[in-house]
DNA sequence: CCAAAAGTGTTCACGGTACACCCATGC
DNA sequence: GCATGGGTGTACCGTGAACACTTTTGG
């Protein structure tokens, strides 16, 4: 069966950049192609949108399919749309970025599949088509965006550390911020709640664990509240 | 002449919201519609993306045609993909956000026309399709950006007062800044080029005349310099 | 001489930054 | 008892905000 239309149409895809937190370092999942162009090639996961989905709809999908992943934080990031970026034939793709909590075991086993892995985002392999820009966008937006939205708490477990907090804006933002400073600032916003819990299982003093509330910045926000870094 | 797929594709379109700066008001720019759907609405200019140029290339060629407008300042908004966007078929939009002088009489020109037409960005008619939510956007994203970005500059003549300069501002953002301050916050920045010209025609004091360093800014904004207003 | 906008400095409050030591816990 | 990170306060400085009068020019 074929489609038939009376002007030329470029394919449409989706392309994801998924995020993960790992200890002090920031990953990008990426999965293998089996098929040409650039088969054996690691790529961005993502593809082809159907008809009766939105694009973030399909982007859901596609990870869904590639990689196991469900219920990620996920935002739009770029279209991406020069006309050679696929040697086949003209494709434009939708890209979006997403942050996934490390500490979910649905992502344990992603990581575990066959052709999908993890890597650090400062020593990634050459990717297929135009993928490395479109990974360079997407740690470049993630860098500004996360100094003023709460989005970097989607890298965390639900309950964390103050350190652990720290240590994910250090890891983002590539460089070192002041404990004190750090810890007045963050509190001073008065959005994380204190737990009645400490870390377990740590060969020193356990730090208390915090969530964050995301019911409050959301009051607070339509208010007028800046979060900032 | 058809053109046949092996699985069914959305349609690719651009969409651009043109922004303008006449005296205390921004405007945008729209067309008025021939065809069915919403035939005699109000919509914003754009059409279909053919396969031998970028999205760019796309936005700025229906400008040229549908409104006359050529080297506009030109920035990649969002892409819509809802699935009803379009009551005949699958639709997915590009929309790109202009920045135009109006100063320029390449414009005027465009104001003219029997099919285009400027109107208050508080004071829109009802838009065909979604492009109320695209203005919307654009408008949310231009607030944004003009605190961190020099763009603001595309919306004047090269030669500007810094009253004019203080009014594109207070315009843009919806509310009043203080003289003094903001003359001293941008003139520290060092990049207006002070002339040796004056305002021509007024029925006061003429003000002096300055014209924004690109140049310098680039350079500046390399070393990791930050505008901010 | 009057109307209209141009142009110009100082003070205060607040938030950012720099900085070092004691504490709790597990081994 | 020692190694490891947890947890805490103060002083200084720079930037943002508030605020009012004199000057220039054309009509």
């Amino acid at each position: 069966m074929t489609f038939s239309y009376r002007h030329p149409r470029p394919a449409l895809t989706v392309d994801c950049v998924v995020f993960g937190l790992d200890g002090q370092e920031l990953r990008v999942l990426l999965i293998q192609r089996n098929d040409d162009p650039h088969a054996g090639s690691w790529a961005l996961p993502g593809g082809f949108v159907e008809l009766h989905e939105t694009l973030e709809q399909a982007a859901m999908r596609e990870l869904q399919e590639e990689t196991g992943l469900t219920r990620v934080y996920l935002e739009q990031l770029y279209t991406f749309g020069g006309v050679d970026r696929d040697p086949r034939e003209r494709v434009v793709s939708v890209a979006y970025y997403a942050l996934v909590k490390l500490s979910d075991h649905s992502v344990q086993a992603a990581t575990d599949a066959r052709d999908a892995a993890w890597f650090d985002v400062n020593d990634l392999p050459s990717l297929a088509f135009d993928h490395d820009a479109i990974v360079d966008m997407a740690l470049y937006r993630l860098k500004g965006k996360v100094r003023y939205q709460p989005i970097g708490f989607e890298l965390l477990a639900p309950r964390f550390t103050l350190s652990q907090l720290q240590r994910m804006y250090e890891t983002i933002l590539e460089r070192p911020l002041d404990k004190r400073n750090f810890r007045k600032k963050i509190l001073a916003m008065d959005l994380l709640v204190e737990l009645d819990e400490v870390e377990q299982d740590v060969a020193h003093r356990a730090a208390r664990l915090y969530r964050f509330d995301e019911e409050k910045y959301r009051r607070l926000s339509e208010a007028g509240f800046d979060f900032q870094i």
